[in-house]
DNA sequence: CGAGCCATGTAAACAGTTACATGATTCT
DNA sequence: AGAATCATGTAACTGTTTACATGGCTCG
């Protein structure tokens, strides 16, 4: 039920088409949660069935059609409710970790170059998750502008205070992974030499 | 094929029974891995059918019987290998981090419920997980003592320091999010008063 | 007219959860 | 004798990934 969740966050800042959500989904949106289409269109369609959203058609060209997907009321009134159900935080696998803790049977050079690879990786997604809690407390960020317009300015601050909060989650996320692989690493050069 | 690579893993340390692993995934190693039964004792009889281990029966008083499995050395080959593949971290879904990111949706008092449950959860891990290190240090979680059992000497340090890393990771995210989720009430206490 | 993007789907396979089911052993 | 624990399975369902498939639109 959780892709629902991200798909009727999203619907709440703006009608959205099939196609728009895959791409926020590539995008910075994708941070948080990811779909690829082929879970998107039938979701959607599923949740329009139920009325939870939906779908005004558009002429695209001559022969082209696409559906664009507004939230209902019935749809706010279940993304509420989800959002007022307290949920306690589910036991996590942690592929990496685990990973982490077989080393010894990785040859040396493979073991460094996994942990660097992890660095890498965070140290791009700390950049990007930094330009986005940027953006969004400039307000800037595309769509929280859509957002904004749509509610009352009496909610705008804690609108854009949530959205900064969530992406700082994932910046603090990132810098800790960062740490983790620098003290494998030094781990890798002490156990192994230079 | 992740769930073959937390098998090969403790089937290193020791021969065990499904339920051996089962409750191997209940406890400590269920931190960084676990799956129910269901996933278990099929998934074991798969990797026999394909040689990566070997049961022996043992009886179980008088007419019961268990299978023990043993990994093969077709199985130790793939783990290594497995080891060896270097992985670039995949996207994560975060969805305590898309639920704070729509907490204006909430009332209030459950926005801050959310948050302490997410605090007190995370507490709870951070001492269980500090035991785990400090256990792991003393040479005394008993799966490691089984482990180093199995393993030259020469090869102890790095069989520990790397187990050590493991959760020193899991200790750090602890960390991590309960002073995000410290960040979070803050700023509830801000938007909504005390 | 071809490349690249817009747009929407289906299907098969794989991974994970939840429920149903059974029976032996051990301890009280 | 009954409860708790040991032990092993199957089945249905849900969620996710990957591959296959199609066709229109826009720009050079």
């Amino acid at each position: 039920m959780n892709l629902r969740f991200a798909l009727l966050a999203l619907l709440t800042a703006d009608p959205m088409t099939g196609f728009d959500i895959k791409q926020q989904f590539d995008d910075s949106v994708g941070f948080l949660w990811h779909a690829p289409h082929s879970q998107i269109y039938p979701e959607l369609r599923r949740m329009e069935g139920e009325g939870l959203i939906r779908a005004t058609l558009e002429p695209r060209g001559q022969r082209g059609q696409k559906r664009r997907y507004h939230i209902t009321e019935s749809g706010e009134r279940t993304f509420r409710e989800q959002c007022n159900k307290v949920e306690t935080p589910q036991r996590e696998r942690e592929p990496e970790r685990l990973r982490a803790a077989y080393l010894e049977w990785s040859d040396p050079d493979r073991a460094r170059e996994q942990l660097e690879v992890h660095l890498a990786h965070h140290t791009e997604r700390l950049e990007q998750f930094e330009g986005i809690v940027e953006l969004l407390r400039q307000r800037q960020a595309p769509l929280l502008k859509s957002r904004l317009e749509r509610y009352p300015e009496d909610q705008h601050e804690a609108i854009v205070a949530f959205k900064v909060f969530a992406y700082e989650g994932v910046t603090e996320r990132a810098r800790m992974e960062i740490a983790w692989a620098r003290q494998g690493l030094e781990l890798l050069d002490q156990l192994y030499g230079d």
